[in-house]
DNA sequence: TCTGGGGTCCTAGGACCC
DNA sequence: TCTGGGGTCCTAGGACCC
């Protein structure tokens, strides 16, 4: 394992970069891409924008703030996606091994290709090349003996960066990374170790592993050796990758409602969105989850509930989600409604044996054909056609180009 | 017009079985 | 007449990632 030869590519303000490409209007200038609703966020922003101190997450108005000439463009899903695809694909050329990590960024393990191109930097820079000339569009690139420290790797150069960590190099670059530069140290385990004397990744190391472990169960083994920059995980490529578990939509409301009219409108609206999306998969999930956030944010009621038999139409999503709903006490309005699937296996394929649940499939299939072939929502409940349910598909980094393609059998 | 949406993994407690 | 354990499944919540 140990002259592995791990690559991780970043691209550059993905979403931002994509916009100011096919708008030359943008290019040079703050650009900040944003959601549909008005309770947006700032998913990507562009160096311009960067520079004025606006950050991904930033509320609409609080990115203003920082950048009054903030240029706010709404994001274009199918575009990303159709550029993330075209990206991976080029990766393939040097390695099968690539991992989509995220819609923007892949880990590629490149011992097998060395003999071919010569080095991992070779690589980089073609790789780099092809994606600025086809696209006109930077990466930021890391070469490591693994996963953990080409990401880290990554992240020391951008725009456009190339940063190698070779063997010999990491006993001393651990030294000096703060431990929160590291992929799986968030802001809660970097308050912790802090609070033990930890900064650094060197320190980190060193810290006594009885007490990591005692403070932190096996999560402590995990971090002693994340400070020693030591990461056995292997780059997984799709087709061998573990298939989905949850299925699930959420959505932030326009504005915090409170009649049970309007929540079952919302709800029907998502128990359909998830309904399509793993019929689409062929799976079915045994577990509904609803979600609820309240006006004031900080309460999310979280509720399951386990049912006899696995289901994947909209309708019967939907009703699950009603019992759950019903057995809640609602104590304030509501600003967000979700709806997850989870407890997966492959759909059925034998139609069921009752007239009822036989009609109610094949209108479910009718409805999936209309809307895979002219997109989401152009046929639904008759309940939804309202302009508020027109349902925007959103996309989210966790996006996976190809989908699922296997789906646990128990 | 305060703070999106898609996931994964881990923990901890309770029910239930043998 | 004291409360053993191992296993599985379920639920709720939280940390973390992009």
């Amino acid at each position: 394992m140990s002259d592995r030869v791990i690559m991780h590519c970043d691209m550059n303000a993905f979403f931002a970069s994509v916009e100011q490409q096919s708008n030359p209007e943008l290019r040079g200038k703050p650009v900040g891409i944003i959601g549909a609703s008005h309770r947006t966020i700032i998913t990507t922003a562009s160096y311009e924008a960067r520079a004025y101190g606006v950050r991904t997450g930033m509320a609409k108005w609080e990115a203003l703030q920082c950048c009054p000439d903030l240029i706010l463009v709404v994001g274009n899903n199918r575009k990303y996606t159709h550029t993330s695809t075209r990206i991976f694909e080029m990766m393939q050329d040097y390695t099968p091994l690539v991992e989509v990590f995220s819609i923007d960024e892949a880990f590629l393990d490149l011992a097998g290709s060395l003999a071919l191109f010569g080095s991992a930097e070779n690589i980089a820079y073609r790789l780099k090349a092809r994606i600025r000339h086809q696209f006109g569009l930077t990466c930021s690139i890391g070469i490591a003996p693994n996963k953990l420290l080409a990401k880290l790797a990554s992240e020391m150069k951008k725009p456009d960066g190339l940063t190698i960590i070779r063997p010999d190099e990491v006993v001393e670059t651990m030294e000096r990374t703060p431990i929160e530069d590291l992929c799986g140290i968030g802001r809660r385990m970097n308050r912790q170790l802090r609070q033990l004397g930890i900064e650094t990744c060197g320190q980190l190391e060193r810290y006594p592993l009885d007490i990591l472990r005692r403070k932190f169960g096996i999560i402590g083994d995990k971090l002693h050796r994340m400070g020693q920059g030591i990461d056995e995980s292997p780059v997984i490529p799709d087709e061998r990758s573990e298939p989905v578990k949850t299925v699930g939509h959420s959505m932030t409301l326009s504005h915090d409602i409170n009649r049970r009219d309007e929540i079952n409108r919302y709800l029907l609206q998502l128990s359909e969105m998830v309904g399509r999306r793993a019929r689409r998969y062929g799976v079915s999930g045994k577990t509904v989850h609803l979600t609820i956030r309240y006006a004031d944010f900080d309460t999310n009621i979280g509720k399951q509930s386990t049912l006899l038999s696995h289901i994947d139409r909209s309708d019967e999503i939907y009703q699950a989600v009603q019992r759950i709903l019903n057995s809640i006490n609602l104590e304030q309005p509501i600003r967000l409604l979700g709806v997850r699937l989870s407890n997966l296996r492959h759909r059925d394929s034998q139609l069921p044996l009752f007239q009822e649940e036989r009609r109610k499939d094949l209108a479910t299939h009718a409805m999936d054909e209309v809307n895979n072939q002219y997109g989401d929502f152009k046929v639904t409940f008759g309940s939804l056609l309202t302009d508020e349910h027109k349902g925007s598909s959103v996309i989210s980094p966790a996006w996976r180009p190809q989908g699922i393609r296997n789906v646990d059998v128990k």
